[in-house]
DNA sequence: TTGACCTATTGGCTAGGCCACTGAACCAGT
DNA sequence: ACTGGTTCAGTGGCCTAGCCAATAGGTCAA
């Protein structure tokens, strides 16, 4: 299919995705919102109007504003119209400015899973487990010293020691939250100096499940998170 | 407007939503795919087939599907079908079921949770929340002796807690392995001495949430977890 | 075996229409 | 003057009916 040379590529791109017209649709209604720098509160045309003007049908429209309400960015109330609920865009860190409140939720969370993940991959950890977190280490080490945050490596040593964890209910419930984290991570290290001193704290978490020591390894990842909560979205935040 | 005292009560109650019919729709499918067990990749019935079966139109169903597109359950796939992407969907309590030997990682989990939320609970604790937790306590009480075995004051007593950690990402995970949850609850105090042994426990978890000591909050609630994890499946499970 | 072609199935999108809800203007009774 | 009901224009909710477009799988010739 599309005409290629099939299997070799490893990294051969997946079936492409079709666009489909609500979601053009959707993106130009937020650009339109934020071209015209429109607030919460403001109100969209009319369906019918809004329709014809972008020349598609009420239903896609429709399609579109569902889609919007979804994300959040919309409210649609029968009878009386559309009005705009975040005034804000998509971008990542825009993203987590409308979640700021949210913020110390997801870190709350994060620390009460992850420590008791490191206690639990400290008493279970395997050879294979200490391999798969020393190289996430070593990953993020090279990524660094080549100028890079390591936001990978990070994302794979604390994946390495959920799976060190051994416990399937944990690894969902921190799958589940992953993208929050992945946002607050991102941040994180895009300030100066975080990079190595993350993986220095990353070191010391990973000698303590290597040494078997459940309270060290404990302690550890609760410094840990402590630190990388210390944002700076958090400190500006209201 | 809405005829009412305007302004007087602070807490009345706002605007209420009306629940459109894709969203119905949505929640349809979404309970179908786990009452199923539907996996990733798993097909959806023909949108006509379903639209019918569901008694709504094509527009209405296809609105529903943007929706779960948009939030990641489902893929639409042009000329091919409609199939589900999140494994996640599939709730957590079947996926732990599946496997019966999974008790451990409960406790695990429920221990990770409720000491954090123990400690926050002493932190942010209201005194409408420390009445809701004293009342669960009563309740708890009264149940045992009367001869019960206090199942539902206990329930009450750790969700008056998780509420009183005001964290709604907490409070949602916790609601999520609830169901596993109850299953060691009631086992655990199915056994003699049990129930006043918990009761006991809870005391401890209250007055230090009372005291404002989130250290001591965390102990208690850790002991407690401990303590109730000592039930006759986990003996028995391998 | 390969590649081109057909075709049934399935989603994408439109058009047009009726119904239900909201808010504001208006009116009547107190 | 105030309250409560009524009306009505504007707006979204949902439906029916239909054609277009993509996909997968089969068929058949080279």
């Amino acid at each position: 299919m599309a005409s290629s040379s099939s299997g070799t590529n490893p990294l051969f791109p997946g079936r492409l995705v079709r666009t489909r017209l609500y979601e053009q649709v959707a993106e130009q209604i937020t650009s339109w919102i934020t071209e015209n720098g429109l607030r919460t509160g403001d109100r969209l045309p009319p369906e019918r109007e809004l329709a014809t003007r972008l020349g598609v049908s009420r239903a896609t429209l429709s399609q579109a504003l569902v889609a919007l309400e979804v994300i959040g960015v919309v409210a649609v109330r029968h009878g009386d119209g559309t009005v705009v609920t975040s005034s804000r865009t998509r971008s990542i860190v825009q993203a987590i400015r409308a979640h700021a409140d949210r913020l110390p939720e997801i870190i709350d969370t994060r620390d009460a899973l992850e420590t008791k993940i490191a206690a639990l991959a400290a008493d279970r950890r395997t050879d294979e487990d200490l391999k798969r977190i020393d190289e996430a280490l070593e990953a993020m080490e090279a990524d660094i010293d080549a100028g890079g945050r390591g936001v990978e490596g990070d994302e794979r040593f604390h994946g390495a020691v959920t799976t060190a964890a051994h416990s399937l209910l944990l690894a969902r419930l921190m799958d589940e939250i992953g993208e929050l984290i992945k946002e607050t991570r991102i941040e994180s290290l895009s300030q100066p100096d975080r990079p190595r001193t993350s993986l220095a704290g990353h070191r010391a978490i990973a000698e303590a499940i290597r040494a078997g020591d459940a309270d060290a390894a404990s302690d550890a990842m609760h410094a840990h998170v402590d630190l990388v909560s210390d944002v700076a979205l958090l400190r500006e935040a209201r």
